[in-house]
DNA sequence: CTGAAAGCGCTTACAG
DNA sequence: CTGAAAGCGCTTACAG
């Protein structure tokens, strides 16, 4: 075997060393590359004999084309830059996963600029211009303004989920001031009255704004909150602040913590100083993270529509690559209640 | 103002709508366009003062290589892709970040091929070769091995985490055999005799070889499981697995659970059902993600090297990447045992 | 130490 | 309906 690299059993020789290109092809097909290119991209101008003998060639010379080229001449990556925050919140990585299976179906892949919480180095940032990223997609609660400004500089769309936009940028969330709201209705309706409150990572529109919507329909019931603690948005920071409520000895009927992950810690600090829930409290959480649908927690709280932001949020950002001149937009999408049994019934 | 688009407020003009490139610097720096790329590349040859006189205009012009148009020519794009498995259980989102952290501070970036244990369609290891993909880290337990066969096949190198490796590839792996042993002893050593194990996903090595290491050290003390079940490396398998256990009113001391997912599963059936931990039945796990340590669960652990792993990993990867014929490697690294208080101890 | 030239693999006006 | 030519933004032998 002189040439052992070609493999001659298909019956056609077939070099696995050099990969096929719109060259091969077109010297195969006795056509120009012009052709061969746009016969590939379905351009209607070619003849469908041409386009059928092209295409054959290139499936048998197992042809894929180099993105890296294509996007150098066309200006469009199909990849955006992903930036994920707070991955110890099991939201998150379900997010992700969504997110992922969304992206297959489209014609989109996705580059991972940042996971976790920590903030983002603008070296980071960077990539996003070497590799021409057509969009960012941020899914953090907190703040990643850096990010937001470097993109805007560069006309790069910018799409966050889970935050309103700062400035120029769309946003997608659930409705969190109107699931504040559901929740907070749904504990008065319940009879609870003595109610505490857990809040999540401080600055944040989604902790903010589920509080706000929670204190309004509260007080349209002549109701305050009995205490207020911070709980960071966290399992630890939510069984901190259940804890605290227990040594400060405050009467509770029922918690709300703004997360469902705080959630879990509010019922574990519960358990813990061997109270029931719901019998001796009721908890309720927000996000309806699988978790929260265990035996254990069996968690009463509000679904964020995963999917529908997710669907919206690559809508937003499909609008945006082809056209980047579009206003910002924030779009709210109304969560729903999850109603288990960690919420006491009258 | 007829060019809208130039900003002199530097006191240089700045087109902000066309990029720098090598061409401007070049133009900018009386120089030609080699000499650009080789003083950007830090080549030797240069002259210190041509090098500095580049570097300057670059800063200036704020140049940010194209990435694509680079990649075309080196054939290297920087970019690995990644596939990561089982989303569900916490210890993947813990390792995505890890990942993350150890590929910010290498020169590398990656491409979210895949997320989740559904397997991997076609189409998607397509982008790993229209994208150039320099290599591909997968992790996952369960079997990828399409994946592996393309990427062998276009010469593209694959390292998998958390699994051996099947045939071509390299396997960066706690060694969970021996962390098996060290499970099975500490729990012998406890004094615990009637033990009963959950088992993960079938015919993933990370859940036979556990099994296998808990097992021989088992009957080296001529001791045998008391019980077996599977568990599907799921919070709720191992919930439904215990809740088996005490349905068939099995006698037991403990319970080994592969992963730690699954020991909060089986925690929580027994406290449903009325057993405390450790005192009535002791519990332990294996991997040492974060809910281990939450006070409910405090749970007595074999944790994994992640860190030591993902360090690992990433060596092979570079090293294949610069050298695709060398020999495929595992590694196993040896997880320690963290004990906690969900094991009674004599 | 530096430059002219060629080329990576595509796409896209421009002609015909 | 198809092709020749130019070019996207880099790098890299090859000369000098």
């Amino acid at each position: 075997m002189d040439k052992p690299d070609r493999d001659t059993t298909l019956g056609e020789t077939h070099d696995f060393r050099r990969r096929s290109t719109v060259r091969t092809i077109s010297e195969r097909a006795g056509v120009s590359t012009s052709t061969v290119s746009r016969a590939l991209n379905g351009d209607g101008r070619i003849s469908a004999k041409t386009r059928a003998s092209v295409l054959a060639i290139a499936h048998e010379q197992r042809y894929t084309p180099n993105a890296m080229a294509r996007s150098l001449v066309t200006r469009r990556s199909g990849v955006v830059g992903l930036v994920i925050g707070e991955v110890d919140n099991p939201f998150y990585p379900e997010l992700l996963a969504r997110l992922q299976f969304h992206f297959s179906t489209r014609e989109l892949r996705f580059m991972l600029l940042h996971v976790g919480a920590r903030s983002l180095e603008e070296e980071t940032a960077h990539t996003l211009l070497q590799y021409q990223l057509d969009g960012c997609l941020i899914a953090s609660a907190t703040l990643y303004s850096r990010v937001e400004e470097i993109c805007f500089r560069h006309r790069v769309p910018v799409v966050m989920i889970n935050r309103i936009a700062q400035v120029h940028s769309c946003g997608v969330s659930c409705n969190n001031f109107a699931g504040g709201r559901l929740a907070s209705q749904f504990m008065v309706d319940a009879g609870h009255r003595r109610i505490a409150l857990v809040a999540g990572m401080a600055k944040t529109s989604v902790s903010e704004d589920r509080e706000a919507g929670f204190l309004t329909t509260l007080s349209e019931q002549e109701l305050t909150l009995a205490a207020r603690k911070e709980g960071y948005s966290t399992y630890l920071g939510g069984l901190a602040a259940a804890r605290d409520l227990i040594a400060n000895n405050v009467q509770l009927d029922a918690v709300f913590a703004v997360n469902d992950i705080m959630a879990m810690g509010v019922i574990d600090a519960m358990r813990e100083a061997g109270l029931r829930v719901p019998r001796d409290i009721s908890v309720m959480g927000f996000d309806d993270i699988q978790a929260a649908s265990w035996p254990t927690y069996d968690l009463t709280t509000i679904a964020q529509p995963v999917d529908a932001m997710v669907q919206r949020a690559l809508d937003l950002l499909f609008e945006r690559i082809e056209d980047p001149t579009r206003a910002g937009e924030d779009i709210l999408i109304r969560g729903e209640l999850r109603q288990r049994s960690s919420v006491r019934l009258p």
